[in-house]
DNA sequence: CTGGATGCAAAGTTTTTGCACTTGA
DNA sequence: TCAAGTGCAAAAACTTTGCATCCAG
């Protein structure tokens, strides 16, 4: 993965780019997603801020930010939703994540572009995918625990 | 897909097979995934139920199902989670959703096995995966709007 | 300055929990 | 019969909305 400060500089840019204020709560949360590195819930980012702000400031932040394609969404079967700085090299991040745990680790696997272009021979366009793997991860197996 | 019904008298049987009991609600939820045979949210679950019955026990018993195995859980990025009943001929699904009207249509895609396998490297047993495509439907799209 | 962004309060949605009653095996 | 399963009520968790205030540009 690229460098996340140079994530975080971009999305800075970004944001001035499309006429947004860099505000401080919007600062902290790009600094904390940066830091963090790996998709995390609105609570733990807010958890993770260098300074204090509102929940709700999160919420908003993240669903703009999303909008403006900064962040990505991830959903790891668990219900919540989970947010994390693009990175700026252009690779986009698939993860495996532990059923029991809920540790999310980065895969280096990608569907090849033939599957994207599957689902555009029907007719949607602005084609974008989610892939997650999920299994038990081996801190969290059983010992003597069927493969 | 495999014929519904014969998805629906498959999961009666695991019930039983499980030491569970085969309810009336539970023949009902069954019977609504079968019909419905697209992933649904509880919600829309309980809505199409036969008979009557509380929305918690829908909640109770897809979970349960889930826990079984008899059905799916899928979540298409709006933050709700879905559930569908599995293909009791083998073939796992994948589905190309509308980000406007949530609409999902099924489709003939599935990553090569090889990505399981990569994810196995990791240590990681019991391993699954979700891959869902995301786009704007024909019908969503507004005319002119960029491709 | 001034409109976009935030904080606070309140409400909406979805899901879970506790417990007494019901019912399938 | 009688424990698993359900219904009802209540709470918890998560997310959105409204509005007065604040601050980045």
């Amino acid at each position: 993965m690229g460098d996340p400060h140079k994530a975080e500089k971009i999305a800075l840019e970004a944001l001035r780019g499309a006429g947004m204020r860099v505000t401080r709560p919007r600062r902290w949360i790009i600094a904390a997603l940066a830091r963090l590195a790996i998709p995390a819930s609105s609570r733990e980012i807010h958890d993770a801020l260098e300074g204090g702000c509102d929940p709700v400031t999160v919420y908003r932040c993240l669903t703009e930010f999303e909008r403006l394609g900064l962040v990505h969404r991830h959903e790891f079967g668990d219900g919540g939703t989970r947010y994390q700085l693009v990175d700026p090299d252009g690779g986009h991040a698939h993860y495996i994540v532990c059923r029991r745990c809920q540790h999310a680790e980065r895969i280096h696997a990608c569907p090849s572009p033939e599957l994207e272009s599957t689902a555009a021979g029907r007719g949607y366009s602005q084609i974008t995918h989610t892939l997650e793997f999920f299994g038990i991860c081996p801190e969290c197996r059983d010992p003597g625990e069927t493969q």
